[in-house]
DNA sequence: TATAAATGTAGCCGCTCGCCGACATTCCGA
DNA sequence: TCGGAATGTCGGCGAGCGGCTACATTTATA
């Protein structure tokens, strides 16, 4: 799953909590926030803090990866293509 | 890379930040926040918001991925195996 | 149906964010 | 060597976060 917003992010970790059966106290917890913060960013909050993000994903066990890009390009474009990363983003797709 | 810290986000941006001869400046402008705030986030700063960091992954070309629990993608679990000790808890179902 | 749990909402407060403007320092090229 | 650009730092300011308590609503259980 590709997270591009955080209402990406509030559902990839409602998600998991619930397949965890866990609680948004419990959550909330486990973090070390407080409920209405698990409310908030499950419904998208787009200004949580970065730090308490993560460390709710690290409790839910999700993995966040990106890629770096290699520097030694894995035989494609030499150079970078933002504008087509971007703009495949924005168009959505073929 | 796996993230999981503002440290670890902080030296992925900066480095593809400097990959794509950019200045602070011109990234800021580009995501839309102050050249500070560009200079806070590389040092890992661990309070900054969802929404920018998020931004700026997006404008570096950054990709964000996530394993929200996928079937076929059963994580490793190497670290916190949440899962097995919540499933078994509750085992007890079907 | 009745009860309890879980979820969502509201207002108040302290604190920090993110921004602005200016300046010091470092880095790199001419 | 010199100069300019890039980077990092400082102080102040308005705005909103995140925490708390209490309550309303929805959902699930007995």
């Amino acid at each position: 799953m590709l997270i591009r917003t955080p209402g990406d992010l509030g559902a990839v970790i409602r998600d998991r909590r619930k397949r965890l059966k866990l609680d948004q106290a419990t959550l909330a917890k486990r973090i070390g926030v407080s409920r209405q913060w698990v409310i908030e960013v499950e419904h998208g909050h787009p200004r949580a803090e970065l730090a308490l993000v993560l460390r709710a994903l690290d409790v839910l066990g999700i993995p966040v990866d990106v890629n770096s890009g290699g520097p030694t390009s894995r035989g494609s474009t030499s150079a970078v293509d933002i504008n087509a990363i971007v703009t495949k983003a924005k168009e959505g797709k073929t």
